[in-house]
DNA sequence: TGATGTGAGATTGTTAACAATCTGAATATC
DNA sequence: GATATTCAGATTGTTAACAATCTCACATCA
């Protein structure tokens, strides 16, 4: 494989077996050629220069990345698996494009999920857990008043939600987690476009955070439950806008 | 790809990508050669006649169904998202073999996402819900005082929880649960192996079915919570006693 | 006796050619 | 003019050979 322009800004990420730039857990432990073709493609995919519904040819890949398209097959079916990439059979891969519909039963999920993790944190207090939060939500608290910090405020979040789901103390449920928040955050960014929606969301984070303090189970998990719901609705709301409006393109 | 011995006894499942005969979706909608291999290797480590930790040799495989490796490979990918098989990089791959710790966790996130299900029902109830479940809850009776069916005991509710998970509506969610009651099925037939577990979880569920009747939610929800507890401990503590006494074998 | 090194055989990883299938545009038909 | 048909080019699916790597028994040495 043709190692050319690894941009090594910010922190490179590993999680599960794939490794993106986002969501660093750790540097490379000698992954394999399609391991990390796949992370090189799934970057793209995240970062947006490959759109949804965008084809992806094999050879072209396997031509641009130096190697043979067996590797290539294997990297498309790891991104297969975190969802970032549909193959549909004997017509190839393509970059995934969430429905509306797939889009809120994902958000559904991912609330569910970050519920568990909520009350295994409040079960099992981790002494990091609240000075954490805090600085999380106080650089929310920031970047919700900026302009156009759709994109940072959004993995922003979602740097605090696996931050959070890590502490829990499930592996298994963090993975799951990072895995959905991967897959929705194209789409989250969108919701968190405005000031507002920004705004009214780091409220509810901050509110959330002074909730899991004050050690109020409930509430926290209401705070939190409400806050992911709104905006999951946003961001549905806003794709499914875009889709009417621009449907041609 | 050699069409030998497909027991077509009871119903042939189809989850996800790949066609298991437990939990029948639909009948095979042209399913590809490594869908198919997927399948039937899946059925093997899921009934018991590939043991966990079973090294999966791509060569024998490869002959068994007279394709080469490539569709093996394939396939072996497919079970690896599934959860069955785990690759070990330049290493093969092995039938998934499950600790302790992480069986803990997945029966975990299956509670919390059984439990969004459960919220969902509550509060869409569907007409066929309580009927289906009514008679789910009989048989499992039934079952429950039978000697030696655990396997069949446990089968049996994971089909109850796949169908109540369909019924709420989020085929995500559907497909996520699917996904995790596979990966601990073998487990769970453990922990129900005797007959007053059974008789004992059998209780649990005609309790949270004569709850979810009444409409008490919250009550539903801890009952549900409460079962699915109790039997993951119970499947943990069965594996526990197991590895520590015949652990040579 | 126990730890370390070596090498043959087996197994996975990769490649390039070939086969099967799909796509889309040009053509034919009603 | 709208719908069906055909066919060449492009793309995915599969194969078999080759390369790289790992496993494990055997030999070597402290």
């Amino acid at each position: 494989m043709k190692t050319n322009d690894v941009p090594a800004d910010t922190f490179t990420a590993w999680e599960g077996a794939v490794a993106f730039r986002l969501f660093a857990d750790q540097t490379d432990p000698t992954l394999t050629v399609p391991e990390q073709i796949a992370g090189r493609i799934g970057d793209r995919i995240l970062g947006g220069q490959m759109a949804p519904g965008e084809r992806i040819g094999e050879q072209e890949l396997a031509d641009e990345f130096a190697v043979s398209r067996g590797p290539i097959r294997e990297a498309l079916r790891i991104l297969e698996r975190e969802g970032l990439v549909t193959i549909l059979a004997r017509r190839g891969a393509v970059v995934t494009e969430l429905s509306t519909t797939e889009l809120r039963e994902l958000m559904e999920i991912r609330g569910g999920l970050f519920e568990l993790v909520v009350r295994k944190l409040v079960d099992a207090p981790h002494p990091e857990l609240l000075q954490l939060l805090r600085a999380g939500t106080e650089r929310l608290q920031t970047l919700a008043a900026e302009p156009d910090a759709g994109g940072e405020y959004a993995e922003t979040t979602y740097r605090l939600l696996i931050l959070c789901a890590r502490l829990a103390g499930n592996q298994r449920l963090q993975r799951m987690l990072t895995g959905l928040s991967l897959q929705t955050l194209r789409y989250s960014k969108l919701g968190l476009a405005s000031v507002a929606r920004r705004k009214r969301s780091a409220r509810l984070w901050q509110e959330a955070t002074d909730t899991l303090a004050a050690g109020d189970v409930d509430r926290m998990v209401r705070l939190t439950r409400q806050r992911i719901e709104e905006s999951g609705d946003e961001a549905v709301r806003q794709l499914q806008s875009r889709r009417t409006a621009g449907g041609q393109s």
